[in-house]
Parts: structure tokens; sequence; C-alpha cells
DNA sequence: CGCCAGGTTGAAGCGCTTCAACGTCTGTGG
DNA sequence: CCACAGACGTTGAAGCGCTTCAACCTGGCG
């Protein structure tokens, strides 16, 4: 929980420097939490409540399409994870997060949080920060997914996410990249027979 | 212009409520300006340094990629035009903004923006709201690309943003879905044939 | 009238998907 | 300790949809 702190103190000190008092109140309505590998942080069709940050550990975001479970997006130590648009809009989510590896974090509902936001401005700005953060990684996501190739974007994965790459089975990775298992494992093949070819 | 101001009025109004002192600060840092059809609200390789609040007119985004004209986005009168991502990382855009109807808006600029959120708790507050907003936006967009069809993509811009279709060239259109334009016409001319099957 | 941009249509190509079979690794139970 | 089931990844073959390149049509405009 110390461990955890810090690094939640060294997150926000990045975007905001808090006042003490106001850090101290931050504070206050974190909750402490911790999933076992497999467990939900949500389920699909309940409204998000909190926002983690974690500590340790990795979460994917999902949704069931078709039948089929498809991979949204993954969330490391040292970041927050959450549904933020069922969060924000206190809507069901369409989409489930679930702990890939044992986690430990800390969370912050709704309420709560809307108390803070309302209470220290500097609290709010640091939610502005964020949000401003989390669209400029969609909008990359977004941009990358109409103009690059699978290929490309597997390429770009490596290069700017290799701890996905490392920690997170094959078939989860496929999906957020856009594509079948079976396309992913061809594309590797085929880049490790001509490997940095153009 | 008294128009604009109402419009803005109203847009900001959904979101907070500012106090009559801090919509008039805010009221101050407005630049009044207007667009012809085809001039540049943004240059590629220029640093975004306006938020504009489109009173008439529409705006597309777009990049330009292995010598290609691409489309990423359009924007219309009674909302924002930005490209977000290099105002807030002030770094050069990759995105151009062009008007596509001839515009009238009202622009905040960088600094001035600044200093208004620093200055007013209910403007920071908008400025989170704006941008968690704008972040589900392109949350939905990124959903979209990884999991609907080229033609899901287009009977749902259909549906959701008729304005779209009804006022853009197809060719815009078409990269604006991830397309060609011989595909979307391809996609247009099948769905003709047999109209809402499935 | 004739040019040109935008849209449509045709034919061939390529890449991802689908369906299926096979190999490998891991964990479980005999 | 070995055997086997199941999950995961790989590989093959066939199919489909978007792309590419090209020709053609239409409407707007000088």
């Amino acid at each position: 929980m110390e461990q955890l702190l810090t690094q939640l103190r060294a997150y926000s000190d990045q975007l905001v420097k808090l006042p003490e008092h106001e850090w101290t109140r931050f504070a206050g309505i974190m909750q402490p939490a911790s999933f076992n590998k497999g467990q939900h942080l949500l389920e699909i069709g309940h409204v998000c409540d909190h926002v983690c940050f974690l500590g340790t550990g990795l979460v994917r975001a999902y949704r069931i399409h078709d039948g089929e479970d498809l991979t949204e997006q993954f969330f490391f130590e040292g970041n927050y994870a959450t549904e933020y648009e069922s969060f924000l809009t206190r809507t069901p989510s369409t989409v489930g997060l679930q702990a890939m590896e044992p986690c430990t974090l800390v969370r912050f509902n709704h309420a709560d949080l809307q108390g803070t936001y309302a209470s220290s401005p500097m609290a709010e700005r640091m939610g502005r920060l964020i949000a401003e953060h989390i669209f400029t990684g969609s909008s990359r996501r977004t941009r990358s997914l109409l103009f690059d190739t699978p290929e490309q974007r597997y390429l770009a994965l490596i290069k700017e996410r290799p701890k996905v790459m490392a920690r997170v089975p094959q078939k989860y990775i496929a999906s957020y990249l856009g594509l079948k298992p079976e396309s992913l494992s061809r594309i590797r093949a085929r880049l490790t027979r001509k490997p940095v070819a153009a």
C-alpha cells in the first residue's frame, strides 16, 4: 500500500502538483482493493462506478461481439484502468474489465471523485488533464486503425508497448489489433522470414 | 456574432452554468474569425494554437498519408473544431483543418485559455467536460473501426450523422470510413439493390 | 462546346477470414 | 512417472471483400 501510494503520487505529480491538503483529501477517498487472475473489476452490463489505479498487475477490457470475446484495451501497473465511457455517462458498460494477472490497486468511486472535483480546483485540473491524456491515446489508436495496415500496427505495438507482447497471450493481442488469431500468427511468420524488409 | 455567442452559450450551458462574471471573462478572450471555402484553419506542420467554435460552416480534418489526402473527421456548426492533440501537446500537427463551407467562428487561443482555466474553476470544469466528451466520441469511433464492417459503419453514419452524407462529397466520406471511394460506391450500390436486408 | 472533378462500374489481385487439422506445452489424474 | 485433455499457436486451403487500375458517365463551369 505504501508502494502503491508512492506510485500514484508520482503519476499525479506529473500532471498537477497538488497542495498537501488537497492531496490528503484526494488520498482520503481511495479504497484499496485486489483481484485474482481472472476476476472481474467490472462486469459487462454494470455501470462503471470506479476509476482504478493499478499498483501491480494487468487488466484487459473486452467485449462480446457476435459471441466472440474481443479485447479492446490493456492496462498495466502504474496506470489508471477503467471503462471511462460508462463511468462518465453513467450508462451500463458494454465492456468488461478482467484481471489477467493478480492486481493490487486503489479505487475512486464516482460520487467521491465528483465531490473532490467540486471542492478542489487542482483536482478538477487533474481530472481535465487525465481526460485529455486518454483522449490523445484514443485518438492515436483511431488513426492507427484508419491508416495503418495490420502489420504496421503489430510492429508499432512491439515498439511502443513491449509489455503487451511480453505478458499477454497472442489471442488477446489479435483482437486488440483488429485481427483473428490465425492472421496475427501468419503476420508474425511472415516477419520472421523477412525480418525488417521495407 | 450575436447569433454565434448565443449558440456558444447554449453549448456551454449544457456542460457548466458559468457564473455571469466567469462567462464574461470567458467571452472576453474570444476572437471572431471567418474562413472561405477551401481555406485552412490549421496547416499541417503548424502547432494548433486555437480551439474554434463553429457558428456556421463545415470543417474537415485531414492528413496526407503516402501522398493521399485522407479525411479523419468532420466538424459542423454548433461544435468545437480543433486539432486537439496538437493543441494539447504543443507539437506540430500532422493534421490539417480545412473549411469545406464558408465558416464563421470564434477562436480561443491556447495561452488565453490556460489563463482562464487558472483563474476560473468553472472554466476548468468545462474544459474537463469537453475533454471527456470528445474522448467518448473518439472511443466510439475506435470501437466502430475495430468491430464493425465498412458497411455497418456506413449505415451508422447515415443514421447518426446524416449531415455528413448530405453535405460532404463522397470521396471524403470514404476515407473517413476507412475505405477507398470506389469501395464506398460499391457498398452503396449493393445496399440500394438490397435495401435493408439483415 | 469541351474540359474536369466526382462518381460508377468492370476485372484482376491480395490479404484477411474461415474452417480444419496438427503440434506443443501444461497441468491433472491414473 | 506416464498418459491424456485442453488451451494455444501454427499451418494449409478455399472464400470473400476491399483494393488497384482502368474505362466510362455525368454534371458543373469556363
